[in-house]
DNA sequence: ATTTTCGTGATACGAACGTACCACAATAAT
DNA sequence: ATTATTGTGGTACGTTCGTATCACGAAAAT
């Protein structure tokens, strides 16, 4: 044989391939050949390491999820040891917004594989229910461990306002990316009800 | 001559049949052939009354934006005469929430062709900018109304609250469409960011 | 050293798509 | 009555797509 490959690892080129390539071209657009063109390999490499274009957007969709996770992850590891409830919920959703061109390839093509789902069986499984709900539950969670450390404006139920947030983030998302509405209006949207939500903290200044 | 026909009424047939049919094979699976046997019509008669298939696709955003303003007006309509501006906002809102087969579609589609107008220079112009913004100004109006009148929580900015409502009405949507969150949960958390921003109602119990 | 297996290339195939073309009946215009 | 125009059907064309097939070199395995 050839020298031995790393099947992950090239599967996992091939992905970021099919992500440049449907960012650009829209994923309903692309093609295997595109995606072998992007990849700089042959349209018969591309089928060879995924048996049928399904498979390879479902991997696509993983790995996206996968990048994606990553993202956010540095995004809260960035906002210092030890953050606060408030920190961490604000790294979680703005990372979500498409402010730069990582992002708004992101949330363009999570969108595409959303929109896919409501009609593909195989698509609809995955990671459009799991990890958004357990996102939910780890803003929640942060936002009772702020409610109990009595940082919460009054009222506020920890569950409803977590989804909320999310839902929020997610749609402010959609109207950047259609260009209703530009990145830094996204995110002082996103700055008023997260001031609405957490009572402004006293005692430090 | 065969007997003359309506052409504005027979675009309006084929562009129903046009949102029945992506609404059950998805707006990326639709194909000129699909939409002629949805309609009961031949495929050159699609072609007759739309020159192109591109062209029939925006003809069907328009048709489907036009339909959607007249079941949100129906619904602010329904919320009785000379309603409050909360009960308008809740009804505009909830007029976009998919609850039912009829604003399931609505939603699908009109995300489908959100993103679709990413990478298709020809649907990026009309009614993702316009017709939002519309809606948004509205509700700050409302909001605005709705503060003079006293009925706003304190500190509340009538203009991010009106976008946020617009987005977490948006983004909850798009959670009911994957299957994430219930239509019934949806307007739960929807009636609870309500109630954050309009105070409790005074003297009418 | 031979045989097997793995990676890679080129290309062919059948289906589906959007569009173009041809034909014709029915009616309005002359 | 003839002519021109409009609505409609059928169908063929060229392209593109996903997939399948054939072929072959290179390195493990024996």
């Amino acid at each position: 044989m050839p020298r031995r490959v790393d099947h992950g690892e090239r599967r996992a080129e091939i992905a970021e391939a099919l992500v440049r390539a449907a960012g650009r071209l829209g994923l309903h657009a692309v093609g295997m050949r595109d995606v072998a063109a992007e990849a700089g390999v042959s349209l018969r490499l591309v089928q060879y390491y995924f048996e049928s274009k399904e498979k390879l957007l479902l991997f696509g969709l993983r790995h996206l999820a996968a990048r994606f996770g990553e993202r956010v992850s540095a995004r809260v590891a960035a906002a210092g040891p030890d953050p606060g409830p408030r920190a961490v919920i604000e790294a979680l959703l703005a990372a979500a917004l498409p402010v730069d061109a990582e992002s708004r390839t992101f949330h363009h093509l999570y969108t595409s594989y959303a929109v896919l789902s409501v009609t593909d069986e195989a698509l609809a499984a995955q990671p459009f229910i799991k990890d958004p709900d357990a996102a939910e539950a780890t803003v929640a969670a942060l936002l009772r461990r702020a409610a109990d450390a009595g940082q919460l404006a009054p009222g506020t139920d920890p569950a409803p306002a977590a989804a909320g947030l999310l839902a929020l983030s997610a749609g402010l998302g959609t109207s950047v990316l259609v260009g209703q509405r530009t990145a830094e209006s996204a995110t002082e949207v996103l700055t008023y009800h997260l001031d609405r939500v957490f009572r402004p903290a006293v005692g430090t200044g």
